[in-house]
DNA sequence: CCTATGCGTAACAACATTAGTTACAGAAAA
DNA sequence: TTTTCTGTAACTAATGTTGTTACGCATAGG
């Protein structure tokens, strides 16, 4: 996952959100939970409620919501919500097109990529919130 | 991939070697391919060395070769090789064990993540460099 | 209308990772 | 012995990630 932490955090934050039920959370307790900054916290939610999985709500007694039941949301969506593209970077700088593998390799390449990301997508959409929140209620 | 195109890289430079045949290749010319420097190409291949699935030769006429039949090498210990670890990175830094989400959400993840990166690796398993120096030899 | 609260976002710093480059030691073939 | 390779350390530059401060703006509740 580029070598970054938001799809785990998106996960926690979502999961959090549904264990609280449908009360607003800030994203000060939100940070609290995750052990890092509010402004981090926002940041990454912007992307999930543009993903239409959560809407936020300003002033007093406002925060962060669930806008799907958590049941339906899946890690799936999640993934899509927080890291658009695709899992494989190809090269940095394009390989060199008079070689014949440097011409054809990321054609080649391509659609063994999408396949597998295909494969770990299909895995992740078993599991939703919801699920987790049990898992995490039952880890006592 | 941890947002690095070492993974494509290696591939594209085990799929040169099995379209070159028996014959050493050298870093320079593997590098001339992939379009960067013959040093990284040969950190690159250190670790695809440690992973048994090619040799070097140092002098005159030396260079790079393949250990096993590129029939027998699969994307996936390709993968193996160059990005040992997990493909979801946790959180940067501990979340607060105070909160119940907190406290367990790592562990709840932790087998998900590993059964999604299984259906990716069984996925990327299907296919061998064999196949793909077969693939770029038909785009023509 | 005022105030406190909380989001939205820009700007910046710190740090880690990636990629590229130079340099040089050492092994091996001819 | 010379040439051709690999093996690696050291350094730079570019980029990405995370954390932080600051401040504008909307809103709920008196």
């Amino acid at each position: 996952m580029k070598n970054s932490s938001r799809y785990t955090v998106a996960i926690h934050v979502l999961t959090l959100l549904a264990y609280c039920g449908s009360e607003p959370v800030t994203s000060e307790f939100i940070a609290g939970s995750v052990n890092t900054n509010p402004v981090v916290i926002r940041r990454l939610l912007a992307n999930l409620r543009a993903a239409k999985l959560v809407s936020s709500q300003g002033g007093p007694g406002g925060g962060w919501q669930l806008l799907k039941a958590a049941k339906q949301i899946t890690l799936r969506e999640v993934l899509a919500a927080v890291d658009g593209g695709s899992i494989f970077p190809m090269h940095s700088s394009d390989p060199n097109p008079r070689c014949p593998v440097g011409r054809a390799i990321q054609v080649v390449l391509e659609g063994h990529f999408k396949s597998a990301q295909l494969a770990l997508e299909k895995d992740l959409q078993r599991t939703t919130i919801a699920a987790l929140v049990e898992s995490v209620k039952s880890t006592s």
